[in-house]
RNA sequence: GCGCCCUUAGCUCAAUUGGAUAGAGCAUCGGUCUUCGGAACCGAGGGUUACAGGUUCAAAUCCUGUAGGGCGUACCA
């Protein structure tokens, strides 16, 4: 529809003797009374033709000519608005099509198979994935549908790194534990693991080893740590429906020898120098195509010969190069902020491509538990884990709370809140509306229809305006999908659904105050009709559902009523 | 100090990326109702979009400044 209306004005526009290049932009009106689709292309167009928007729109418009089986009428509102109304069959033939092809409704194939690597969580394993990684891993996993979705081929990655200077702390603090369950005084030191699950940690392997362990340095300490703890992680993973194809350690980088020939090619290409017994890379000097300038030059290998995090990041990133992605997508939290500009720039400066790099950020998670916010310390005990909250609202509620607000966003996660609200509660409510087009669908089967009848039904039959709100709402849906791989984001779908569902239920509840707006009546074509609907939307709902990775219920289970008697 | 992000109803957040009267949920108040699944629906109150300027037909959205908050600003990752 928008590109025919977009093909008529520019025939209109030509026929004025006006030129315009630029794409023609359509919004969905906000109210009915301004039609359905509307575009501001005489307020664009009024200032280099120097006419009166309203009068250059009078112009566009007896210069047009529609198909008034596609579109009844144009008018002129506003400050000069051209609005569009479709002719009421218009959605009754597109309702049809999306029936007919209802698998393949709002997936698209822009993507034409292009590889594409997105990267998240990537949490060292030195604890249990705090909630901030759960909103990584949550918005990580969803990215991905969407791309999936729109015809990509995506490959979940994780990025760790067993080797550093944080993995030795965590080896020494489970040896500490160890020697302080064998009796011994210890001496803990500051910034060492401080959290009930590094004695846990140690006391199993007392258990197992007995006192043997005690010449022991840190090493085998943080082996067994390092084996327990990704473990923990790959299990809450999974229980937050999240697989990832690749597990990249970043010890390979060394092994292969792709941070030395790194280091090499800077140093050929003259990009640092010296300093205080430090290799440094000139930065201030690097073209920065992501983020803002570095003003100063940047560390890259420490004085006692170990790389900064830095020089891995960019060996890392040469193998993605090298692994031939389309499009290389980082999800980090606001901590890294500072880091992937440096990292990208020095990349650039080798000469790769960078263009088709992506960086998301999410800001942090705030915990608030009976209103106090909960400082996250992975160092510290005072964390609550995924687990936790998993156990208490399930994984439909916790992924979907973690992406209803935009990524760039601060998330204040209330968990008094999120556990009352399984009450009230916007997942159960689309899943809930899911779950009663599943029942009125059954009642209809066991009323003697057919549900593969409603295929030949005759929509024009949807006449009612709550039926004509909905079959609009579904129109949305594939420009929506598609939007979302473009810009990246995940939280527009969840406020579509929460829209579709409150359609849905408001259109149920009206038949049940009027017999005639009922889905299942007396009239037999009516009735074949309104399930068509039914059916496209469930479909929508689940299909929309399904790139949240929330599961789409046929019933809903009540949890416990806490009623007093 | 500098950089990035954020500030919208009492609370948590939307707003098709510059469009028409800024919308939802929760909370408050009032209604529907012995259900094709009430985890539902309808209605009311609640706003100088932090503040001050600017850009233009049009600003919550873009620019400048101010205030407040978050994260960085390491030879930690």
């Amino acid at each position: 529809m928008k590109t025919y209306l977009s093909d008529q004005l520019k025939n209109a526009l030509s026929s004025l003797s006006i030129t315009y290049d630029g794409d023609i932009i359509f919004t969905r009106t906000k109210d009915e009374k301004f039609g359905h689709l509307a575009t501001n292309i005489a307020m664009i167009l009024a200032k280099p033709q120097n006419i009166n928007p309203r009068e250059l729109a009078q112009q566009i418009v007896s210069n047009l000519k529609l198909n008034p089986e596609l579109v009844t009428r144009a008018e002129i509102a506003g400050g000069g608005f051209i609005n569009f109304f479709y002719n009421p069959n218009y959605l009754y033939t597109q309702l049809a099509l999306i029936q007919k092809n209802i698998d393949q409704f709002g997936m698209h194939t822009f993507g034409q198979s292009k590889k594409v690597n997105v990267e998240f969580v990537s949490a060292n394993p030195t604890g249990p994935l705090s909630i901030g990684h759960g909103r990584q891993a949550v918005l990580g996993d969803v990215i991905a549908r969407i791309l999936s979705n729109a015809g990509f081929h995506v490959t979940r990655e994780y990025y760790f790194n067993n080797a550093g200077v944080q993995m030795k702390k965590l080896g020494e603090s489970v040896r500490l534990r160890y020697f302080e369950l064998l009796g011994e005084t210890i001496d803990f030191p500051e910034k060492h693991y401080e959290g009930a699950y590094i004695r846990d940690i140690a006391q199993s392997i007392l258990n197992k080893h007995r006192d043997s362990w005690k010449s022991f340095d840190f090493v085998p300490f943080k082996n067994v740590a390092e084996e327990i703890l990704f473990d923990d992680i790959k299990k809450v993973l999974k229980r937050l429906n999240i697989e990832f194809d690749v597990y990249f350690n970043e010890d390979t980088l060394y092994k292969n020898g792709n941070i030395e020939r790194l280091i090499t090619a800077f140093k050929e290409k003259q990009l640092t120098y010296e300093k205080d017994g430090a290799l440094w890379l000139k930065t201030s000097s690097f073209d920065y195509e992501h983020g803002p300038k570095a003003e100063n030059d940047k560390v890259i290998l420490k004085s006692t010969g170990e790389p900064t995090y830095r020089l891995p990041d960019m060996a890392y990133h040469v193998t993605k190069f090298d692994r031939g992605f389309d499009y290389i997508i980082d999800i980090f939290g606001a901590d890294h902020i500072a880091e992937y500009p440096d990292v990208l720039a020095g990349l650039k400066a080798l000469g790769y491509e960078t263009s088709h790099v992506r960086v998301l950020i999410h800001q942090f998670v705030t915990l608030l538990k009976e209103g106090e916010i909960l400082k996250m310390s992975k160092r510290k005990a005072n964390y609550v884990t995924i687990d936790e909250l998993l156990d208490t609202l399930g994984s439909d509620v916790f992924r979907y709370f973690l992406i209803m607000r935009g990524h760039n966003s601060h998330l204040n996660f209330d968990l008094e809140l999120a556990v009352k609200e399984t009450m009230e509660n916007p997942v159960f409510y689309i899943q809930n509306a899911h779950a009663r087009i599943c029942s009125i669908e059954n009642k209809a089967i066991s009323k003697g229809f057919n549900l593969s009848d409603s295929a030949n039904a005759d929509l024009a039959l949807l006449s009612a305006d709550d039926e004509k709100d909905i079959i609009q709402k579904l129109l949305e849906f594939p420009d929506l999908t598609h939007r979302l791989a473009l810009v990246l984001e995940v939280h527009p779908l969840t406020t579509y659904l929460e829209e579709l569902a409150g359609l849905y239920h408001r259109y149920q509840t009206a038949g049940k105050k009027n017999d005639a707006l009922r889905v299942i009546t007396s009239n037999h074509d009516l009735t074949l009709a309104r399930l068509a609907l039914c059916q496209v939307t469930r479909a929508v709902i689940a299909k929309g559902l399904d790139i949240l990775g929330v599961s789409a219920p046929a019933f809903m289970t009540r949890e416990e009523e806490i009623d007093t008697p």
